[in-house]
DNA sequence: AAATTATTTGCAACATTGTTGTATTTTTGT
DNA sequence: ACAAAAATACAACAATGTTGCAAATAATTT
């Protein structure tokens, strides 16, 4: 059963469990990977108020129950958290992937970003690596 | 005298030179991030249209006069091209570096984006690195 | 279980950002 | 200087994002 798992996740991050966070939450759960804002509105159908969802995302993202992916087409992605991620804090070093074939952004959990050296004077805060190309579907 | 080299800028793209396009060619001259949408909207003042300023970036994206950077913000930064690009083929594999203090995007063109191995299946097109933190400038 | 309190939601109103078609203006090539 | 081609402003619109607040719902206390 998923609502029991909804529920917990939920629970766990203290958040009050409602049902637009339950759907939201689901809709994650059953993708495989990274949802859009307008993916979301779409995919839960009439039921919620669009604002609703934006406050959903950003509260979901505070959590540390999903990350963000930025793209290169002004639409930011979002996915959920594998590890235990918290406010600020996502143990989030792997890199994004996104099929110019059928349009899917997934988290590559198996790839790890690799160091870089900056210049002198920088100082890193947070890497992002984003590739994009074709995916395992779509190749054939 | 850097009309001159804003004209020539533009006739070697085939770009007809008109004011709007020199005005914007000659902001990202200036300039030594990248910019936004809305910075050369405010930085142009009230002379151009936005219109024209949506289609003179797409021109200069697909001629690769400039490449553009994916944000965490929804908001796309534009950034002069220094080798030669053209439309669809930037050599553009280095590092851009996101400041959280002053908000400035710059190019890091030192730092070229390592390489990495996809799983199987997938095939590569493109790869951005964006690393945020804090500037040289901004670091004391 | 009911009442109280805290939190979330929907709605409305608005701001910002991005898109498209078309008449007018400007640039280019002759 | 002229004709053809291209760029621009303007208008009208669509999509996306933000804020305040009243009503609804969830959590907590009695
Ligand atoms: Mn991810
Ligand atoms: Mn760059
Ligand atoms: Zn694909
Ligand atoms: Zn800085």
């Amino acid at each position: 059963m998923m609502e029991k798992k909804i529920d917990e996740l939920l629970k766990k991050n203290h958040l009050s469990v409602t049902g637009g966070r339950k759907k939201i939450l689901e809709l994650f759960l059953q993708q495989e990977g990274a949802l859009s804002h307008s993916d979301i509105e779409r995919k839960a159908g009439e039921k919620f108020d669009r604002v609703t969802v934006y406050r959903t995302l950003q509260v979901f993202l505070e959590k540390g129950l999903i990350h963000s992916i930025p793209t290169s087409d002004n639409s930011i992605r979002y996915a959920l958290c594998k590890e235990d991620c918290s406010g600020g804090h996502h143990h989030d070093d792997h890199v994004h992937f996104i099929c110019n074939t059928c349009g899917n952004t997934v988290c590559l959990e198996g790839v790890s970003i690799p160091a870089i050296r900056l210049p002198r004077g920088y100082s890193a805060d947070q890497v992002e690596m984003l590739v994009s190309g074709v995916c395992k579907s779509c190749n054939i």
